[in-house]
DNA sequence: GGGCATTGCGCAATGC
DNA sequence: TGCATTGCGCAATGCC
């Protein structure tokens, strides 16, 4: 769940010492900077935050916290940036006057160095593309329905809460009703004992 | 709420034909069709399903329908189409070989002709993106806040129902006893009755 | 009308 | 390897 900005910018400023020419802006990284005070609270996976709504009771989250994490990232332009085939619109912002520094990045920060040259023209590119769009819409849609299913789940827990309250109050009337039965009988034996006792 | 994809391939298709010159496929009014599945669902505006999940009892909605609505819109492959920039590259699958036909077309429908030329290099159009932009974390990490607050509210209404079932187990059990006691002592107070008045 | 808010979508990175 | 998840930007649209 890290925050995927960080690598992702940096990768595409690779990838563009590498191949692109662009005239882009080199405050692209400030995105990585800004939103990692969401971080939090984003980067708690659905199957975690959501699941089955277990763990016990810690889930407790400050929602106090992450305001203005919408605020800008750096309020650049990030000017167009026509990939291969200018398809990509994503991540802008790397200067092209950028040299290539990515032998002195670490290897998993390196840019994959022809990674199997991502034509994006390639059949294979396009399927795959297709398969992940696919599975975005399917796993959107599955992340609407839960959340439909925990708002219906909390109203009816919220109905259910006031039913039961509503029968312990009556509970509790009878229970109060009875014990005052029982003490006024309590006494109405006792005086009824000093009755009898003043017949005999 | 309704479904946008008919309107933007519509326009992009009608914005190509005036413009644009890409190879595009003409597949992609598919794109609505496919997605008017799950409309429903995804049409309950936040503040109405969600809100303060108040209305009253017709929030209910079918959860059993929508499903494979992520199956592929058309399956088709969407190459490029870089803009007037090469920075879009979305709702894209529009021949170049079309005709404008836009004046046969609705003017609600219609291409908007000559939208002040939305240039796309322009400044003012990376303003109203970059605050488009703002405001969709924005919106985004309202949505996320929300649902969790949502999730942390079914937590805290169940644990307390259970406390509340529990607290009517009490209240039934110490009922049952009284009654238990009143029902003793009924039969006691009678017995006694009996037993004074063979006394005289 | 102008501006912010929502929302669906595709892309890329990353998780699993 | 492939699907699932997630943040992001774009565009359309809703809502003042």
């Amino acid at each position: 769940m890290s925050d995927s900005r960080v690598s992702s910018v940096i990768q595409e400023w690779a990838y563009s010492s590498q191949a692109h020419t662009q005239t882009l802006n080199p405050t692209t990284t400030n995105h990585a900077g800004s939103t990692s005070q969401l971080t939090q609270m984003d980067m708690i996976p659905y199957s975690q935050s959501q699941g089955l709504v277990r763990g016990g009771t810690d889930d407790r989250v400050t929602e106090q916290m992450m305001g203005l994490s919408y605020l800008p990232y750096t309020s650049s332009s990030c000017l167009s940036n026509s990939s291969s085939t200018g398809t990509t619109n994503h991540h802008q912002g790397h200067p092209n006057t950028q040299q290539d520094f990515s032998s002195f990045l670490l290897p998993s920060l390196r840019a994959p160095v022809n990674k199997r040259s991502i034509s994006k023209d390639s059949a294979e590119y396009r399927l795959r593309r297709e398969r992940n769009n696919i599975a975005v819409r399917k796993s959107r849609d599955k992340a609407r329905r839960r959340i439909l299913l925990t708002q219906q789940r909390a109203q009816h827990l919220q109905e259910e809460n006031q039913k039961l309250q509503m029968r312990i109050g009556q509970l509790t009337q009878e229970l109060d009703t009875l014990k005052h039965i029982l003490s006024q009988r309590h006494l109405h034996g006792a005086e009824e004992g000093v009755a009898g006792e003043s017949n005999i």
